[in-house]
RNA sequence: GACCCCGUAGCUCAGUUGGAUAGAGCAUCAGCCUUCUAAGCUGAGGGUCGCGCGUUCGAAUCGCGCCGGGGUCGCCA
């Protein structure tokens, strides 16, 4: 319905363009939704208000003019009940029931479709997040990263995006070598030979069963006959493999996806870091100075110049990700989101730098961090410490308190915002748990469909679905596809977790309100029409959340 | 010192990119199950949207300046 009064809309912004010798902006935008308030009608419409500032009238005048105009368009169309100017320049519209319910038509028409659009057609996004180092076991914030990467890229695909996920595996630098290195220590260690530990070596107690899986598994004490150097070799490969599987197994109990893993080390076989830093010399943003080399990123934003090639003749981590991005360029992505932790933030301005040299538009790049989480168990903040080796692991939350929570307390909170879970919370079943309100708004729906004799008709009366809760759950399911939307301009997907609420809060309000089942069948048919389509609502909103949709509770 | 983020009800947070009288949940208090799932619903109390200027038809939202909290600033990764 709303596509059509867009559309009657538009055609009279222009006639009144016209009429006013005015000429429409480029990019010219308004507002058309539910209002707060149920009393200003089912949709309202701000576009007098943003006419103002182009034919630089008063806002009530210009909404007269356009009701004129919407008056002798919409005589024949029978699903504006009336239309009203209020509010010094609001244009609200108040529709049938049968112009307001045949949304739910819609919904049911396009099941597992609906809320899909074509918002993000052409789009070609390469979406990386994660990227943890394979150093150690994935952590609660590294959890936070893959449950928000992984929604969104489920969002963006359904809101028309191409989507590509990509995991960046620092399998090559300083990290890898101390990590070989501590492997070959407590390998040698556990076979009672003497060896300092590395200073700075990997504490933790997964590093000795790394080694310990060496010893059992494969090599025995036989890497003690090889040479330090093809030993310590051996020992950064094996644990990479390991740590891997263990990273992958973690992310495919989270349900999260990636289409690739892109190692860093091919960026060096194949010689691209090179290449990439021939990419921007040739661009003119590389000079040598103090014998390194220096990318000039302050000409793009960024506050200083970056060295990408020491002096000793190393890269710096940047050259590598700039070769990293510059072969997403290469493959053809035409978006690119990444989620960070937040201890790189200050490293934004150079990459996006290094991006808009290599080709990006800067409204193509979408470059964010994610805020950590503090968990809490008994109101007490979970102390959690990487350095000594004895941190609360991605591992052990989602074993603690399922996955179905563990995503939803993730990404319920904008992922700029430092965010406090709630361990007892999370795993309470019980009506505080916000992700549970949800699940039983579905599993209630669900225990209905044994009412539907003849299963779901779309053969109802709409007129019949009178009352406000009734209004108010329709405009709210109406509103799935712009909230999407939103999630996906944003690259926000916590908008969508915020959204469900909503349904969920609407359709209880509802059930409480009225019986869905009665003796009037034509009431009953229409109210399971309803209920059904917020069914489909909240189960693709929630697929899309990745948490399961239960039949009951 | 420079830059970034945050500041909304006692607590945790929304607020549809500038729209109408600022909203939820928790906590507190008072109610609702012989009828479809009470993991739910209804009502009450609770606010100088950190402070001050400015931009305009209109500001929690945008700009500038303060105050308070957090973070980042390596030829580390």
């Amino acid at each position: 319905m709303k596509s059509k009064i867009e559309i009657l809309i538009n055609a009279v912004v222009d006639d009144y363009c016209g009429l006013k010798g005015a000429t429409k902006p480029e990019g010219f935008a308004y507002d058309l939704h539910p209002p707060k308030d149920s009393q200003h009608g089912d949709l309202s419409c701000n576009v007098a208000f943003k006419l103002a500032k182009v034919t630089r009238q008063k806002p009530a005048e210009i909404a007269a003019g356009l009701m004129n105009l919407l008056e002798q368009k919409s005589a024949q169309d029978s699903f504006v009940e009336k239309m009203e100017l209020a509010g010094g320049g609001f244009i609200n519209f108040y529709l049938t029931k049968s112009g307001l319910g045949a949304v739910l038509l819609e919904i049911h028409k396009q099941d597992k479709n609906y809320g899909k659009s074509e918002f993000g057609k052409g789009k070609k996004v390469i979406l990386e997040f994660v990227s943890a180092n394979p150093t150690g076991p994935l952590t609660i914030a590294h959890g936070r990263q893959a449950a928000i990467g992984d929604c969104l890229a489920r969002i963006l695909k359904f809101t028309g995006h191409t989507v590509h996920s990509e995991y960046y595996l620092n399998d090559a630098g300083r990290q890898m070598r101390m990590l070989a290195q501590s492997v070959w220590a407590r390998y040698n260690e556990l076979l009672g030979m003497e060896m300092p530990f590395p200073e700075d070596g990997y504490q933790g107690d997964y590093v000795r069963e790394i080694a310990r899986d060496i010893i059992e598994k494969e090599k025995k004490d036989s890497l003690l006959k090889e040479s330090e150097e093809k030993a310590v070799e051996y020992c950064g490969l094996y644990a990479v493999k390991y740590l891997m599987g263990s990273i992958e197994e973690d992310l495919a109990k989270m349900r999260v996806h990636f289409d690739n893993y892109f190692s860093e080390k091919t960026l060096y076989v194949k010689h691209e870091v090179e290449h990439a830093l021939e990419v921007l010399k040739g661009r003119g943003y590389l000079y040598e100075s103090e014998g390194a080399l220096w990318f000039r990123s302050t000409d793009l934003g960024d506050d200083k110049d970056r060295v990408v090639k020491k002096s000793t003749g190393e890269y710096t981590y940047l050259a590598p990700d700039i070769a990293y991005h510059l072969s997403k360029y290469e493959r053809g992505y035409n978006m690119l989101v990444n989620f960070w932790g937040p201890d790189h933030h200050g490293y934004i301005p150079r990459l996006k730098a290094a991006c808009q040299v290599l080709g990006y538009p800067p409204e193509a790049i979408h470059i964010g961090t994610v805020q950590l989480t503090t968990l809490f168990r008994k109101g007490q903040p979970v102390r959690m410490s990487t350095r000594a080796g004895e941190f609360v692991t991605l591992r052990e939350l989602y074993e603690e308190v399922g996955v179905d929570a563990a995503r939803f307390f993730f990404v319920m909170r904008r992922q700029e915002s430092h965010l406090d879970f709630d361990l007892d919370l999370a795993k309470e079943q019980s009506q505080e748990n916000p992700v549970y309100y949800l699940q039983y708004a579905h599993a209630r729906i669900a225990s209905l469909a044994k009412y539907a004799e003849q299963g779901i008709t779309t053969k109802v009366d709409l007129k019949r679905l009178a009352t406000p809760e009734e209004a108010e759950l329709i405009g709210c399911l109406s509103q799935f596809s712009d909230y999407l939307i939103q999630a996906s301009r944003s690259t926000e997907p916590y908008r969508l977790a915020d959204y469900l609420r909503q349904v969920a809060a609407c359709f209880h309000k509802f059930y409480s309100h009225h019986r869905v089942v009665t003796e009037d069948q034509e009431l009953t048919k229409a109210r399971l029409l309803l209920a059904d389509a917020t069914r489909i609502v909240l189960r693709n909103g929630l697929e899309l959340l990745g948490i399961s949709q239960p039949e009951s509770m």
